[in-house]
DNA sequence: TGTACATCAGTGAACGCGCGTTCACTGATGTAC
DNA sequence: TGTACATCAGTGAACGCGCGTTCACTGATGTAC
């Protein structure tokens, strides 16, 4: 109620420059919990407790609990492209897609599934997330099959993505049912059948 | 149906014939909302509700909802099987192993996760999921593995069982991310891919 | 055979609890003047 | 420049709701005598 019009420009929304940084403690948090415990079963409270906050500021940063899950299923989207480009270095065609592979199929990346793939650990939940989430799936899943397919430059770029695609969700797949059943023995079975058979589809 | 060695809770001295009709209701109808909604997600109440009771007599019947989780997946993981079963037939070798894998990747099985393998829809939360589950899960997995092995009879026992534990992660991982992603073309492509590399597998 | 009793599947209210979400408030900060 | 004000991240209590689980009760049934 102040008498002048001033110039509007935008909604001058300053905020100090730990703001970001917060959001990202949530999000990283929120990208852990969710992959090591399920979407479902880890709660906003807890989130924002592994974070340092109490659960009542969690909609200064979103709007929703979905909003949450589509953010953090891209931090730990980002995070295996990143694993997977830094586990590549500068290794070419097959010797880089078998690093690819080695590096995935470990048990420790089964053993450790708050900072492993998401689309291991989150599974199922995903096929039932969101538009936005869902969306965001799909991107991501294509840039990591392409980040494998370009390993493989003798084939016809449509057979590499094919390649790359049954590469990617062998692999996962794998991981899954690693996870999912309790023999030790069966489980690295699994690993070790996958890590045998995908690398020669590169060559 | 099937003589497994698994906890048959009997109990009571002396039911009426209902007693197990009921029970096999409430088994069947978690088995379905469990694929197709989740474990966490579903609650015993919706359960009750699609089995035609209310929910205060489920403790007649099981000791925990994790109880209800493990016959649960069992009743579908039965299904697969015997779904496996059909498809091949009179089939053998690898026409009867091709059969099981088309049967599999088709967008009838992927659009309908209620009534499909258990191993793909409740994923990752089977690897959260308590030891009697867990068990049933490898004991189950086991099993479809050698349901598939045995069409590769001109393989060595151990090799064939490798390409089966392959084979089977595989089309799970493929059917989980074909669900994951919103792109239908991604999702067939997705299918496709695992359908057109894993029969040859079996020569 | 009929009758009294024990069994127990199923009902519906209730338990404590944690969920996602909202809100009045605090207090530190950036900005306007 | 200093100061008044607006902004807004974060707090902690509270909301309604659904969760898994418990329980007193009902009433149909099988069994004993």
């Amino acid at each position: 109620m102040n008498g002048k019009g001033r110039p509007k420009g935008n909604k001058m929304k300053k905020s100090r420059a730990e703001t970001a940084k917060t959001r990202k403690k949530i999000i990283d948090a929120a990208s852990r919990l969710f992959r090591r415990d399920g979407i479902h079963a880890t709660g906003l409270a807890e989130v924002m407790s592994e974070a340092g906050l109490t659960h009542g500021g969690f909609y200064r940063h979103f709007n929703s609990k979905e909003q949450l899950v589509t953010e953090a299923f891209c931090a730990g989207s980002d995070g295996l492209y990143h694993t997977v480009e830094a586990v590549v270095g500068n290794k070419t065609g097959k010797r880089a897609v078998k690093a690819i592979i080695d590096n995935y199929l470990t048990p420790r990346h089964k053993d450790n599934p708050g900072a492993g793939c998401a689309f291991a650990s989150m599974g199922a939940e995903l096929g039932r997330a969101d538009d936005n989430t869902r969306a965001a799936v799909s991107e991501d899943f294509l840039r990591l099959v392409d980040a494998i397919a370009k390993h493989m430059p003798e084939k016809k770029p449509s057979a590499a993505r094919a390649d790359a695609l049954f590469t990617l969700s062998a692999m996962v797949g794998a991981l899954t049912m690693s996870r999912a059943v309790n023999d030790p023995k069966l489980s690295a079975s699994i690993l070790a059948a996958a890590k045998d058979r995908l690398p020669p589809l590169a060559e």
